[in-house]
DNA sequence: TTAAAGCGTACAATTTCGGTCCTGATTCGA
DNA sequence: TCGAATCAGGACCGAAATTGTACGCTTTAA
């Protein structure tokens, strides 16, 4: 289905709550509770986006999270491989493949490329365009081509 | 990790390899053979090629399959759908979300627009693309935005 | 009639995903 | 100093998807 998981998707809800208050330390409790998430899985989903800089953790009583960069500064591709690791569409399309049928392949150089317009596109979209939109904010410029076809 | 599945690469390796013959039916062993893969793995991938339209089947002794259009006039995205069903990069950027969390998510309506933007991509380039280069194909069209930046 | 070849379905092994829980380490406040 | 709050880092388990294989049936050419 070509998709991301849960988690990932989970873990976008989670930022855009953060995005909403960002100078604001929330715990992951009262994220699960702005997200309607269950605690143990908001838990979870922090760790990883913790440890790929996208948000400070703060730990200690009265400690939480905290977006670590604007918004308007964080590509959708960030989260995505915060969670699910770096981009792959292919068991071969990652730097070195250990497919065994590189040799008489010839596709795989294909696909690197296709991974490529994939990362460009979830490169170019950012957090701050996911939030619900405050008064007027440009429309998602999400063309692959210029729109004059 | 945000991929297609084997099966789909799988796919679009027997495509290239019916490509090069566009005329010749090849049965389900010879593709086997041409793309080093084990025949019974050809079999299942080429049975919902064939039901999407994107190969011809033929019956009986010496059947076997052969492209449905020309491969200039088969998108990647056709392949994908054909093995992995509809695009949908999270539960809820199908047509209807059974998303328990959609009232008060705000980000559906964003994950569809990407995905929106993930279909293009993989529509904009063809299986005519993927074949090992002929005498002179123009690169790869394979930008997001116009390549002037 | 027979053999070749696709069709449909089913099945087991493996991996990944989704979700939960537990035990530490750290920090704030009394 | 002590205790509570909170994150860090795993381990764990069930469910689902992926992957690969096999079997019996139908269709068609020779």
């Amino acid at each position: 289905m070509l998709r991301v998981t849960k988690l990932t998707d989970y873990a976008t809800v989670i930022l855009v709550a953060l995005a909403r208050a960002p100078e604001r330390v929330h715990s992951s409790a009262e994220l699960a509770e702005l997200a309607r998430l269950e605690a143990p899985t908001v838990a979870k989903v922090l760790k990883p986006l913790a440890h790929a800089g996208l948000v400070e953790s703060f730990r200690g009583a009265s400690g939480g999270y905290r977006l670590a960069r604007p918004a308007s500064e964080i590509p959708l591709i960030a989260v995505v491989e915060a969670i699910e690791g770096p981009l792959g569409m292919t068991e071969c399309s990652g730097e070195h493949s250990s497919c065994e049928h590189e040799p008489h392949c010839g596709v795989q150089v294909h696909w690197r490329r296709i991974n490529d317009v994939i990362a460009e596109a979830l490169g170019g979209i950012t957090l701050a365009e996911m939030l619900p939109a405050p008064p007027a904010r440009k429309a998602i410029p999400l063309r692959l081509a210029p729109a004059g076809g």
